[in-house]
RNA sequence: GGUCCCAUCGUCUAGUCCGGCCUAGGACGCAUGGUUCUCAUCCAUGUAACAGGGGUUCGAAUCCCCUUGGGACCGCCA
């Protein structure tokens, strides 16, 4: 890849029959890459030929997601606002006649194919009205067909995998209308790159079975033919297309559940391809951009692993600045109903901030600190620290009352309750006859933050009324 | 079934183009240990791979061939 400038430009195509996959944000990513590492255009065109499958809401919860993303696109095209411009030229097409009109039924298309899979043939129609003009009837239930005349290789050169070559014979007569002015995907895409000026398509490798069919189109049409760039796709753990049954696979799901969109440009950027210097992972999005080569783009296709996935995002969780992460724990706190007026945003902040190194995802939030915010229901027995006596559970409870309740409210902060308890705790020949007791009376969890740092945002009031009850529960 | 693509630890990958520096490196995961009870973080250590078979060569993870395995596509969807 050395030609810096020279108006590249490349484009993403979704088609909005559903949410935005994690496999078309993962394609994106890479046209974006490209374009900003290239000094390219990025354009992004709709292609919602297909009216009875297409969706206003699926064309707003892609356009959505890709912003929330960070991928801001150059320019934007919709398909079905350009039938005037594909009909100009399926008609040059059919005029020249390297297009024709064809009236077989589905059935008698389906009987072919069976035909030819039993006869261990490629499955292809090669139309006997290829040369025949339909009557007035016939042409309102035929499709358009290219006339493929092209006999031996059809090859291109693929950026990232090399020469690719296929034959020409085998691929038939293939549809590229419905109509006149219904242009079918391979038809419009043509088209469309060759009128928005598209330097280089990026797509994932499943395109690379269209791609000697476009090539033929953009000959018939006298286009001139682009660079081809097709990534490795994103499979589920069973190495299949990443489908619904892998979990979910749409990057709304992803927001919602609380994965940052600096976690999620990161880790798709990783699948796929990596940096020249090994060993980089955690990257901001510029680094990526800069580092971005097409050479470093891998051949083979890569799992979605969602344990890496969780790793990251408690990286990036970390990173953040305690004010920066509560703010966008608010949400999920409110949709548990943790949050109640009376709660200062301090309290809030300090509660939630202890809890930043475990969570993996903000979603995880509501339940790791609900106990700050409502009593810790927990049963009696779990207050036991390994072979612990109750009497002697209820004794040790007894005695960290008695320092608190000493403590001045004025100097309640960690390190003076640690200073004064933990002393006690040693006293006893083992700090978990202590510890473990009361970190659970003030959370009634096995796993939690430590007994101090939580006394310290409940307070001296809170912290005495949850040991009470502790001691409460054992007699 | 036809066509095309792919093949290093369980996963993401470095190394492959320009054979020796590879007793194959890193990261996630997992295991063990350390840091005030638990959990998480952090740190340390460990675990685990060149799909198989033939060549070529003094020497192959790297080059060639075959086999096997996996995937994608085969629509009047995109």
């Amino acid at each position: 890849m050395e030609n810096k400038s020279e108006n590249i430009k490349v484009r993403i195509a979704p088609s909005p029959t559903g949410a935005l996959h994690v496999g078309t944000a993962h394609t994106a990513l890479f046209n974006f890459l490209f374009a900003k590492h290239y000094g390219g255009r990025f354009v992004m065109r709709i292609e919602d030929t297909d009216k009875e499958r297409s969706e206003e809401k699926w064309e707003k919860d892609i356009l959505e997601n890709l912003k929330w993303l960070g991928l801001e696109w150059d320019e934007i095209y919709k398909q079905s606002e350009r039938t005037g411009i594909y009909t100009q030229y399926i008609e040059k097409l059919l005029q020249e006649k390297t297009a024709f009109y064809c009236w077989h039924t589905q059935e008698e298309l389906e009987q072919e194919r069976k035909a030819q899979a039993k006869k261990k043939e490629a499955p292809r129609h090669i139309c006997a009205y290829r040369d025949s003009a339909p009557d007035e009837n016939e042409i309102n239930t035929s499709i358009i067909r290219f006339k493929n005349t092209h006999t031996g290789k059809i090859s291109f050169e693929d950026a990232v995998k090399g020469k690719i070559s296929f034959t020409a014979e085998l691929l038939g007569d293939f549809s590229i209308a419905k109509n006149i002015s219904g242009p079918l995907y391979n038809f419009a895409v043509v088209v469309d790159d060759f009128e928005m000026k598209i330097t280089h398509v990026l797509r994932g490798e499943d395109h690379i079975p269209n791609t000697p069919k476009q090539i033929l189109l953009q000959r018939a049409l006298g286009f001139n033919k682009p660079e081809y760039i097709h990534i490795p796709l994103i499979l589920g753990a069973d190495r299949s297309k990443l489908s619904k049954r892998h979990g979910a696979t749409s990057v709304s799901t992803y927001a919602k559940s609380g994965y940052l969109p600096d976690t999620m440009f990161n880790f798709l950027s990783l699948l796929g391809w990596r940096p020249k210097e090994d060993g980089k992972e955690i990257m901001t999005s510029d680094q990526i951009i800069k580092e971005f080569a097409v050479e470093d783009i891998q051949k083979s296709p890569a799992i979605f692993d969602i344990e890496k996935l969780d790793w990251m995002n408690g990286q990036y969780l970390r990173k953040l600045d305690t004010g920066k992460f509560a703010e966008l724990c608010m949400p999920y706190l409110k949709e548990a109903g943790l949050l109640k007026e009376e709660l200062d945003t301090e309290f809030i902040k300090k509660a939630v901030s202890l809890e930043q190194t475990r969570v993996k995802k903000l979603e995880d939030i509501a339940e790791a600190t609900e106990f700050f915010f409502k009593e810790p229901q927990y049963e009696a027995p779990m207050l036991i620290w390994k072979q612990m006596t109750k009497e002697e559970l209820i004794n040790i409870l007894q005695n960290v009352r008695g320092i608190i309740k000493n403590i001045d409210e004025k100097s309640w902060n960690m390190e003076e309750l640690e200073k004064l308890i933990m002393p006690e705790a040693e006293e006893t020949g083992d700090r978990g006859k202590m510890l473990w007791p009361l970190r659970v009376a003030l959370t009634g969890k096995k796993a939690s933050p430590g007994p101090f740092e939580v006394m310290n945002v409940l307070g001296k009031e809170e912290v005495l009324k949850r040991i009470e009850a502790a001691i409460e529960k054992n007699k």
